[in-house]
DNA sequence: AGCCGTTGTGAGAGCGCTCTCACAACTGGC
DNA sequence: GCCAGTTGTGAGAGCGCTCTCACAACGGCT
């Protein structure tokens, strides 16, 4: 008479018992499936379809100490500095990898240093089988405190030199350096850069790749031509226009985000100057708004989904989930030409 | 000799040890704390610090049969449609109502139907305490199922009528009623609206808003300024310039995403009019791309962070069995006034 | 035939916690 | 001073699972 309803306690108790074996042997099926008798394990496989099993994964924790989801890391500052679908998308990445492997993510967003040394403790005290820790800013002690204590972590964006964490970065320097070549071949000679925060790799990699172009093809130099912003729009519009009201010249910006590009655009615009005739911009990120802007951005474009990917992989095989042994993995970029350099007439909306 | 290490397994019974208590007294001073003897509490309570004792989150739900994690579901097709910092906001908002309550936050992202039913089964057989959903489709059948099966479920944004879940909405239709009411002080009587896909609540709501608007107006109610999008920039633009062909006239445009306000934008200025001179334009969602465009957008903004805020609080409500009346809540607009629709001179950038 | 090595299966001991229940130690009313 | 009521504490039984170990069954080998 016992029809299945969903919401009865299934146990492997009562899967073994309808199958006629005991409560070991469907957990020898359940998981790997060592040693079970082909016939013995189709009567199991039916039985648990019939009945809609699902392990218990409280129960199972208990035992294996290992609690099948691992975390996501995402401080508060960084939420204000992505605009565009940056977290959806890393998301996606990471979950497609996390579900194959029927782990769970769990979200946390620690809001202060007070939160944040509340979970590195949370985490060493193995509520998580693990964490993804995504751009911190430069001086942050969580991913060094997590693995001192043996707590798999991932990072994503590169963590500072020496800190012993596998991670995943996208590659900046060469992002850069697709950009500002770009603007270079375009015959640019004074390229501005307006970079971001410093005490973030991001920014310093960026700023890295400018200078390492601008040597290469040998043309000025000028430390001046480095303004700094704080990846938003405002801080690089401002910074232009003072650069701007020195008497400052050049013909090429390139920003290191798409946000700061626009503030750029804006600064020059106002200055009486066209873009991209008179100074062709480059931004970073291929956001929503290098498309949507007049003219759209040239942008430098990053693998996100991958990056996601990418960290998700590397935390599993730490946790021996996969025999994979990554260390870290650097993604290449692609530099997306648009009107705002006008480096291709086919986007440029005429 | 045992120095304290974070390693090292903590349990109740080990407190109870160092306390010289048993184990169950532990237990009362960690949870609620009922009938304890303040002396005996304040000596627990020691012993509890002095050891880092965090309770064994498995352990415990394996008993109470709760899991101390809710879901937030954030269905595929959604991830695109939203640029702009939305996730991470709605997420913050989220997080901290849920952090008070000590549950974490799981995201689930399915990525098709299939894995949609997967995840109904799931949740239907109590891995997670309770779900958020967010900005389903119309026919999305997520919602009555798990409300069905006794899930404790918040919707964000409204689902179909006649589905027996909580709910936490925008108002849209109050959003879209500010932004059209504004245009028509500003004597613009020729309104064209750029709606989403009509499947979505949100887009509908929009689009009732607008009729409404232009009703209590008594201006122009032709069928034909209701164009139809998806939320996307190149769909609005497209649309306006079809309408531009076929020799349309307008002087107003209600878009219902701040991307296809942009794409209105770019139709306009092509066909050689001028923003807002000849056409004003307002947007909804107020993102990043509103403040970055030219001219900025006038744009409805919407309070994500309460949201999220609610909705964890509809969850939580749930949850503590408070099984009362469904809570749904609505949440108001503001309407940003820019560049765009001509209606605020200070933010125009001259 | 007797022994060994496989292979397949079951019994049983926990994992760390909550919760019921029993009981000790105190009240206080008469 | 005795019983009822209150308050504080401990013993112990699981929650559903994994995992070790014992052991049955069945070859293949001397």
């Amino acid at each position: 008479m016992s029809s299945r309803r969903l919401s009865d306690p299934k146990t492997l108790e009562a899967v073994a018992l309808a199958a006629g074996v005991s409560r070991a042997t469907v957990s020898r099926v359940v998981n790997g499936g060592n040693r079970v008798k082909p016939a013995t394990r189709t009567v199991v496989e039916r039985a648990i379809h019939r009945m809609g099993y699902t392990p218990n994964r409280a129960a199972r924790s208990l035992v294996t100490k290992k609690t099948d989801s691992v975390g996501l890391v995402i401080p508060e500052p960084t939420t204000k500095l992505f605009g565009d679908p940056f977290f959806p998308r890393l998301i996606r990445g990471i979950n497609s990898v996390l579900g194959e492997a029927d782990q769970l993510l769990v979200l946390l967003t620690p809001q202060s240093t007070h939160d944040e040394d509340q979970l590195g403790h949370y985490l060493a005290s193995g509520h998580l089988d693990g964490a993804m820790l995504v751009s911190l800013h430069g001086a942050d002690p969580l991913p060094s405190f997590l693995a001192e204590r043996g707590i798999p972590v991932v990072v994503g964006g590169r963590p500072m030199p020496g800190t012993p964490v596998d991670f995943v970065d996208v590659d900046n320097v060469q992002g850069a350096l697709q950009a500002v070549r770009h603007l270079i071949s375009l015959g640019r000679r004074r390229i501005l850069t307006v970079t971001g925060p410093l005490d973030m790799a991001a920014a310093q990699d960026r700023l890295t790749g400018y200078r390492f172009a601008v040597a290469e093809a040998r043309i000025d130099q000028d430390p001046s031509l480095e303004l700094f912003g704080e990846f938003d729009q405002a801080s690089a519009r401002e910074a232009v226009e003072k650069f701007v009201a020195s008497g400052g010249k050049f013909d090429g910006v390139f920003a290191a985000s798409d946000a700061m590009a626009l503030g750029a655009v804006a600064a020059i615009t106002r200055a009486g100057r066209r873009v991209p005739e008179d100074v062709a911009v480059v931004g970073y990120d291929d956001s929503a708004i290098a498309l949507s802007s007049d003219p759209p951005l040239s942008s430098v474009r990053q693998p996100i989904e991958e990056m996601g990917r990418e960290m998700a992989r590397a935390l599993l095989a730490q946790l021996g989930k996969s025999r994979a042994v990554p260390r870290s993995v650097v993604l290449g970029t692609e530099l997306v030409v648009r009107g705002s350099s006008g480096g291709d007439a086919t986007e440029r909306g005429e």
